[in-house]
RNA sequence: GGAGGGGUGGCCGAGCGGUCAAUGGCAGCAGACUGUAAAUCUGCCGACUUUACGUCUACGAAGGUUCGAAUCCUUCCCCCUCCA
């Protein structure tokens, strides 16, 4: 592989997010040449988008940034169906009013990385509920299915893994890559759009739409994927004790987000940096070059600029102010998750255990007394000896709350009111 | 419709009448070591409380046998494989 002409692929394949392309040169010499339609699609299963995904919305805003023009299509009629690409369950089925819930919170993660408008290159948001559920199955079959080899579908690693592994697949799922593939056609008729987009499990999926498209109108389409991503230990990446690293503020705070990427382990942190933030390559290849301690600046660079992504510059300096002063100072920070707690109740006293379980850094009292136990549990950094031993108001520091702090980094104050 | 196999704690997977809240592994939490990293070692890892070899809830569901069941019987539900 030469190095691309396109600003595009090449910002693509300098940071590494290229990892399979149909045809790497045309789309290249295509991409130089003009503007470029391209889509990347999201299943509504959950109602904001993950780190996860992050790549993908990565490659979008790289699109968009280069001169192009990104589809965000959401799978208001494919999650219907549910993709078994990936997994040995077939996904429970959603309704329409859920379906419709996800999708607006998982747009509200776009409108920080893309611009949407009607401008050349802004991006469009599509629903392939749109198309999919008007669809007749006779004519679908007879114009659609009759390009579809089920001896090749069967050779999908998506079904052939659920076979092999002796794994139900039901017909509804295996239907799953014809939709796919037509949406790619329906949006290459709809807008021009030429490219499609997706992690590295959905290389078969997209494909099948691009051979589609050329049997059925004579298109030259593309398909592009990303790697996979786990860390370097070889765990899946964006995944902690809580769940998925959520990207919208009301699934994970903007101060564990940044967490999240503080705690990357030393060895991911310069592919993390070209992957999730937009610092220039020269700027990325001297942090990682940090050695010893001192790579832990490059991972506070690393949270700054990737939270500043995802949740604006403001709110990201707040965080990376929090952490400094509650790990290198000790002291309490305003980002810091606060329950309340009425006078009354402080002025009798609470034991320790139940501090801790209502602050929600135990999920049980018996959790708690664990932690506790353990000697895991702290109140303002002091240990917390007994697990009855009663937080009262006089355990309330200047700062008007009481800092409790499970482990090394989950903190929470309690406030009285 | 027929024959066979199976449903156990977040997951995988033992147990096959008592000492089973249930071996082991993974994941997770905490401690030690560090650099808010990784690796390693140690402890914990259903809930509740009067922290106790205590109480309650749990081995697909409901009944039953038994002093006693995750383990035996009956019925039902669900899944897989093969046959028609």
């Amino acid at each position: 592989m030469t190095t691309p002409r396109s600003a595009f692929l090449d910002a693509l394949v300098s940071r590494g997010f290229l990892h399979q392309c149909t045809d790497l040169d045309a789309l290249d010499a295509l991409a130089a040449a003009g503007r470029v339609t391209a889509y990347i699609g999201f299943d509504c299963t959950a109602d904001s988008l993950h780190v996860g995904n992050l790549m993908q919305i990565m490659a979008l805003r790289w699109l968009q940034k280069t001169g192009h023009r990104p589809i965000v299509l959401m799978g208001g009629g494919t999650t219907k169906i549910g993709d078994p690409s990936g997994r040995d369950e077939t996904r429970r089925l959603l309704d329409e009013a859920t379906i419709a819930a996800n999708m607006r919170g998982i747009r509200r993660a776009f409108d920080r990385f893309l611009t949407f408008g009607e401008g050349e290159s802004d991006a469009i948001e599509a629903n392939n509920a749109d198309w999919l559920d008007g669809l007749g199955y006779i004519p679908f079959l007879r114009d659609i299915g009759r390009h579809f080899s089920v001896n090749r579908m069967l050779t999908q690693d998506a079904v052939r893994l659920r076979l092999e592994r002796e794994q139900p697949l039901s017909f509804i799922e295996f239907n799953y890559a014809l939709l796919q593939s037509y949406d790619f056609l329906e949006l290459a008729r709809r807008h021009g759009c030429i490219l499609q987009m997706g992690g590295s499990d959905q290389w078969g999926n997209i494909i099948a739409g691009v051979e589609l498209g050329r049997r059925v109108d004579g298109r030259a389409l593309f398909g592009l994927t990303t790697p996979l991503i786990e860390t370097a230990s070889g765990a899946k990446m964006g995944k902690t004790a809580q769940g998925a690293v959520w990207l919208n503020e009301d699934r994970l705070s903007v101060f564990d987000y940044w967490q999240f990427w503080r705690n990357t382990e030393d060895a991911d942190v310069g592919r993390f940096l070209r992957l999730f933030t937009e610092l220039p390559l020269a700027e990325i290849e001297r942090l990682e070059a940090l050695g010893g301690a001192e790579i832990n600046e490059a991972k506070k660079v690393l949270a700054t600029e990737a939270t500043a992504l995802c949740h604006g510059r403001e709110a990201a300096a707040a965080a990376a102010e929090t952490a400094r002063r509650v790990f290198e100072e000790g002291a309490i920070g305003g980002e810091l998750p606060v329950f309340e707690l009425p006078r009354a109740a402080l002025e009798a006293g609470i034991p320790a255990f139940e501090a801790f379980a209502r602050a929600g850094l135990a999920a049980s009292n018996s959790e708690a007394r664990r932690l506790i136990k353990g000697g895991g549990a702290r109140i303002n950094d002091k240990p917390v000896e007994a697990e009855t031993r009663p937080v009262t108001l006089a355990d309330v520091a200047a700062a008007g709350a009481v800092k409790l702090t499970a482990g090394k980094k989950r903190h929470a104050l309690l406030k009285p009111v």
